[in-house]
DNA sequence: ACGCTGATGAAG
DNA sequence: TTCATCAGCGTT
């Protein structure tokens, strides 16, 4: 089979080849007896206490501490009062990093051929079409026990990926320059 | 360019 | 306890 689910360590490193080794793979949600499955296309680095757009830049908090984890685990947090952002933590238990998941392609399943999603070109809509928030928060990203997983895809070539300035991050001084945001290119 | 919306963290 | 801010989105 192809579904393989990534395990707890594949996220158990560098956090920018995890953010590019992503693109390609498949983003799996259980909801209500049916299986939606998505090709993941856009992801974003955040990285560590000193990156000023990481979260985590404001130390251990509630919030944050589930960065400061063990990998493989997810990062769901509401944004804007309305938006949910979902990422999975990345590195060892001890350094705070997470990879963003921004934007996934629909995937056609044999099973439920018309699938009804669509795709989502957004963190927020990723989050809202998926049915994630933040109770999924602390859940683990490599098991089926949360009804939300991912699976090994076909690699993305490296001339086929393009980085970019991380979007939304204008705030963050120096960091928001850095190109730690990842795109499958057409 | 703006308003929506509520969780978050810093200030008091 | 208040207050400004925010890893987004849809509409103007």
């Amino acid at each position: 089979m192809s579904d393989k689910i990534l395990s707890q360590h594949f996220y158990k490193k560098n956090t920018l080849e995890i953010a590019k080794k992503l693109l390609g793979c498949f983003l799996v949600r259980r909801l209500d007896g049916r299986t939606v499955k998505a090709r993941i296309i856009e992801t974003e680095a955040y990285i560590g206490q000193d990156d000023l757009a990481c979260h985590a830049s404001k130390g251990r908090t509630k919030r944050t501490e589930i960065m400061f984890g063990p990998p493989g685990y997810w990062y769901a947090y509401m944004i804007y009062g309305m938006y949910h952002c979902l990422n999975v933590i990345t590195e060892k238990k001890g350094f705070p990093a997470a990879v963003l998941i921004r934007a996934v392609d629909p995937v056609k399943s044999n099973k439920d051929h018309g699938a009804s999603f669509n795709g989502a070109d957004g963190p927020g809509k990723l989050c809202r079409d998926l049915k994630i928030d933040r109770l999924l928060n602390g859940a683990k990203a490599y098991t089926r026990e949360s009804g939300l997983w991912i699976t090994q895809g076909e690699p993305v070539a490296a001339d086929k990926i393009a980085a970019s300035k991380r979007i939304g991050v204008d705030y963050a001084g120096e960091w928001k320059n850095r190109l730690w945001r990842f795109t499958v290119k057409k």
